[in-house]
DNA sequence: ACCAGTACTTTGTATTGCAAAGTACCAAGC
DNA sequence: GCTTGGTACTTTGCAATACAAAGTACTGGT
């Protein structure tokens, strides 16, 4: 237990949602979204951005397209599926249903 | 990866947050603090909230009485200790962050 | 041929939420 | 005084996952 890293425990969880947020709007590959989620304050290093989108393809909720690169490797570009698009609801639908919990504490019994 | 769990695993990293607004306001003891959160619809089971508690007195962000009880066994009593205080100011800056963060990214790049 | 930059993958570790089983105390009924 | 049921706290084992670090692989410039 240390508040050093609160940020990083309070982050679990939430990414899947952060990358949902990201790529509804326009195809990505990794380098996009972490960039974005750095901007945001959220940033993510490889070890971590890499399985979670792995696991959010195997989940049908994105989906990608290899596309060759000027410089260097071959990359994956993302999109957002229709069963993704329905997951982001349900996932702001919590998000803000979380919030409002935690709001909620604000004030004794 | 299944969106029936996101819930709780958006809950990571936040209920020593939970805990410690609770706690802020009055003694409790671990029944107190279940029911509470289970209004807050933050329901945690007794392997979650138990461990939860040892590690945040460990860490010295609250501490305990016992106190025999009428109905059972003697309970632990917690309070937030004033470095709990400190702590408890910092994540609810984080959080108030993240939100933030999240916020941000509603809109395109 | 080699190197640097970029992109993606894999491995191992630590954390922690959870289910389930266990320990312990108390009061009521027999 | 023994059993039973309720309450309170503890422990164990498992699964998920964020992370660090190392690895693989492709490209273009020297």
């Amino acid at each position: 237990m240390n508040e050093e890293n609160f940020r990083s425990q309070m982050k679990k969880g939430i990414l899947e949602l952060c990358v949902l947020k990201i790529v509804q709007f326009q195809e990505c590959y990794a380098s996009n979204i972490s960039e974005r989620l750095k901007k945001a304050d959220l940033l993510v290093v490889e070890g971590t951005l890499y399985p979670l989108l792995t696991r959010m393809k195997n989940a049908g909720w994105i989906q990608y397209r290899w596309e060759e690169s000027k410089s260097g490797p071959p990359r994956k570009y993302y999109q957002i599926t229709d069963e993704g698009v329905s997951i982001l609801e349900k996932l702001e639908k919590e998000w803000d249903s979380l919030t409002q919990s935690i709001q909620s504490l604000n004030q004794p019994s």
